[in-house]
DNA sequence: AGGCTTACCTAGAGGTCCTAGGCAAATCAT
DNA sequence: ATGATTTGCCTAGGACCTCTAGGTAAGCCT
């Protein structure tokens, strides 16, 4: 009987492309199983539980991410990094919308730690160096195009702004035109 | 043997307050059956299955989520309906964590319809008459708002800003000043 | 009081999660 | 190469959740 070779990090990047296939609450340990056709048992010297498995996308998913983000930046700064920052979140959340949701998962600080999470916050300070902006500005400032961005792509997975006609693009575009704005004035705010 | 009197908005009614203590995700037709001390089999005469009783939580959450907000800017206009209005959607958040991640379900369109979804983009826009906002001006920040507003509560409860030592109060506050501006310049933006 | 509706029941099938313990494949020692 | 060790995947099985089918009895209606 040949093996199948399952290691943790095999595991995770399968549960990741099952996430996006299926949805991120549908990732089942069972579901992992049938799919490197073994049985779910045998996916417990791996994992520690379910919950570990999903812990573990979700810091796949948050590196994924934040390296999207980095490529993205590099070598840009003021209103073009924050476009393409910005970009790139919304595409990445487009197009992996399992390992997106993974991203939303509450983490304990610890892991969050160890996480990328950290290196979202770092990264948003580097495009906000194109603006005149320092403590405690900088965090707020953070925090606030955090919000909007991960807001307007959850609100636009759920279906929030299929109601109206106006273009979900058109709307984007002009938020991000009022994000830079706001960030030039913000000494004044 | 009395009956215990179910209907399908007792249910949703005792699934809301589950959420609340025990997180959304943990709603479990079984549980809601212990609750009322009969068995699992007989919830399922008032409600289709456990996603049809998830959607009433979700419906029931929402008209909820949008009473507090009618009346937080009732009589107010201006950056006071700014404030309230996102006070009050993020102590709901805070109160009743359980019921907010039910708004957060993705929503069929007839039943997103039929539910008060639509209300929350209306009272933004009652919100948004006190500047000096119209179309399609007035939509662009109406998607804003509720991104910004859902996504900061949405990552305060991931807890991404416990990293960093600025209070998460003061961000808020400042956030809600920097809308504020944003919307009184919006044209020139 | 008898009949009808319906609220709740039991029984049971199928799925997921997870533990305990077993066997066999791969790896290592001699 | 062969025996010993490690380890990957197995079977067995318990606990819990979902949901269907069909039964019994409580409460309402005349």
């Amino acid at each position: 009987m040949a093996r199948a070779g399952l290691t943790a990090d095999r595991l995770t990047q399968a549960a990741a492309d099952l996430a996006d296939e299926v949805g991120f609450e549908n990732v089942t340990v069972s579901a992992l199983a049938r799919h490197f056709g073994v049985k779910d048992a045998s996916l417990y010297s791996h994992i520690r539980n379910a919950q570990d498995l999903r812990v573990r996308l979700a810091v796949l998913a948050l590196a994924e991410l934040a390296d999207q983000v980095a490529e993205a930046i590099a070598g840009r700064s003021g209103k073009d990094a924050l476009v393409a920052f910005a970009n790139a979140y919304r595409t990445y959340a487009r197009e992996h919308p399992g390992r997106y949701s993974a991203t939303q998962m509450a983490l304990d600080p610890d892991t969050a730690a160890d996480s990328a999470a950290g290196k979202h916050a770092e990264m948003t300070r580097a495009l906000l160096r194109g603006y005149d902006l320092w403590e405690p500005d900088q965090t707020d400032a953070v925090r606030l195009l955090h919000s909007t961005f991960h807001g307007y792509v959850s609100l636009e997975r759920s279906g929030a702004f299929h109601s109206h006609p106006r273009g979900v693009e058109a709307s984007w575009l002009r938020a991000l035109d009022a994000l830079d704005s706001l960030l030039r004035a913000w000494p004044s705010v």
